[in-house]
RNA sequence: GUGGCUGUAGCUCAGCUGGUUAGAGUGCCAGAUUGUGAUUCUGGAUGUCGUGGGUUCGAGUCCCAUCAGCCACCCCA
């Protein structure tokens, strides 16, 4: 009985035309997020279980991936890329300096019950700056979210802006203070459930007075332009300090980023957004596709004041986000967004004749060698097969040589998607003629 | 982790209230004077009907369990 081939609930195989599209997100995010100074670090999937549940709550307690390795230790698998973030700044800061900024990008796990853009194993393109409490970072953080969108070809999106030290300024002056996680929680599904649906759970888990809720309502629903909101919102704590701060950095920011050249509209306050409860403190960012609004946040983020308090006595700061690589890759599929490149070379040299193979196998390191991705079919098979295939996995060009073209001293590239082949001279050594060719085949696709 | 829906060839699906050798489209393979592909023509293969039990004279069709997918909750990328 031969083993059933299967994939874990949640685990998938990615088949080369998602897995190029994602190399493709891997690429562009690394790209920008290098533009910006942000330095790669890797770190082990596997870490030590005091270390990931140290920080995190019940909840992500439950989701963690976690057994005893053959020595006994109890290990579990990461679940995102910040709790090791804190680790590695708390072992290391001393040697990379601060402020640290670093990109990361790497699978994390989760046990969780899988949905649409909802995976068990999935990665992240996380970027953070550790080690300055500059809001300077703060709104960088913004800039890097909507160039990568823009560099991923998405125009569609929106940048939803929050201050965790407005809700909390708003929920000191209304007594709350104590229970700011029901009713963040609550809060936080404003445009999910509405404000009727916000009203019963902040009565059921938070025993919030009718007063209360109707502050709480007034803040989180406020719509209108971001100067509309930023003037409600100065009232809404004035008197609070907290809240105050949390409102005047609201301000800088979206000020800081219109100056960048972000376009209006772009970036929007929601004071209903409030995001993981466990770590953040200032800032806290959404980012959703304006044409899947209720997919979910495709990249999110926030400030944290104090991210390895649990591994080091010395203040780290930090502000990033992280791009939910696997989330936006299920989008754009949605979307039928994505490129539709299924291999990575631009053309097929045929094989022709099977005792000329050396000298194909010559023009195409002559080809790779002039900047041309090629591949060698590998079987003399009837040319018909050959172009059948080369067509399937998606050639721009086939190179054909048979013994025609060889005592004519030239060579035929044959591009694919138009089935038109030009014929270009070729003495055995120089290539360059067909480089072109296969690049004027290339870029007419 | 809780609840709901679904599960038939590689893919998309059909299969009436349980009844003989389970179908279509597409894809795949082979061929149409062995130097030219996605069109056309001809022929071909494919499924222990997700898996394991049960009810029944008989189950793809009913029941239970299990696995997987989707959806909601929870939470989140």
């Amino acid at each position: 009985m031969p083993i059933q081939p299967r994939t874990l609930q949640g685990f998938r195989d990615y088949l080369p035309a998602t897995a190029m599209p994602r190399e493709w997100i891997v690429d562009t995010a690394k790209r920008v997020y290098r533009s910006y100074g942000f330095r790669p670090i890797d770190t082990p999937a596997l870490e030590y279980l005091e270390i990931l549940t140290g920080k995190g709550s019940d909840e992500t307690d439950k989701q963690l991936y976690s057994f005893q390795d053959q020595g006994g230790r109890d290990v579990g698998l990461r679940f995102d890329l910040t709790v090791p973030l804190a680790r590695f700044v708390a072992q290391h800061a001393q040697e990379v300096g601060l402020p640290f900024k670093r990109y990361h990008i790497a699978t994390v796990w989760r046990g969780e019950r899988p949905q649409a853009g909802r995976y068990r194993e999935f990665m992240q393109c996380d970027f953070d700056t550790v080690g300055t409490t500059a809001l300077t970072a703060d709104i960088e953080m913004v800039l890097v979210v909507c160039d990568l969108m823009t560099a991923l070809g998405i125009d569609a999106f929106t940048v939803r802006v929050n201050h965790r030290a407005v809700l909390n300024g708003l929920l000191d002056k209304l007594g709350l203070a104590g229970k700011s996680a029901a009713v963040l929680r609550a809060l936080d599904k404003l445009g999910k459930i509405g404000p009727d649906g916000v009203t019963a759970e902040l009565a059921n888990t938070a025993e919030t007075t009718a007063e209360q809720t109707a502050a709480l309502l007034a803040l989180a629903g406020l719509e209108g332009d971001n100067d509309a909101i930023l003037a409600e919102l100065k009232t809404l704590v004035a008197g609070n300090t907290t809240g105050e701060r949390g409102v005047s950095e609201l301000h800088e920011l979206l000020t800081a980023v219109a100056a960048a050249g972000v376009a209006a509209g772009r970036v929007r306050l929601d004071p209903s957004i409030a995001r993981g409860l466990d770590y953040y403190t200032g800032v806290v960012i959404e980012t959703q596709l304006d044409e899947l609004p209720d997919f979910g946040s495709v990249a999110s983020g926030g400030r944290y004041d104090n991210l390895a308090s649990t591994f080091t006595k010395q203040e780290l700061p930090g502000v990033g986000a992280s791009l939910g690589l696997d989330r936006l890759l299920a989008a754009l599929e949605k979307l039928d967004r994505l490129p539709a490149v299924s291999t990575p070379a631009d053309a097929l040299v045929c094989l022709f004749d099977a005792e000329r193979r050396d000298a194909y196998l010559a023009l195409a390191a002559q080809l790779r060698a002039a900047g041309v991705g090629v591949e060698v079919y590998p079987e003399a098979k009837k040319l018909g097969k050959q172009l059948q295939y080369a067509n399937k996995q998606g050639f721009a060009a086939a190179v054909i040589i048979g013994g025609n073209e060889f005592d004519g001293g030239e060579a035929q590239v044959k591009h694919l998607a138009t089935g038109d082949s030009a014929t270009v001279p070729y003495d055995g050594r120089d290539a360059g003629a067909i480089a072109a060719e296969i690049r004027t085949a290339r870029d007419a696709e």
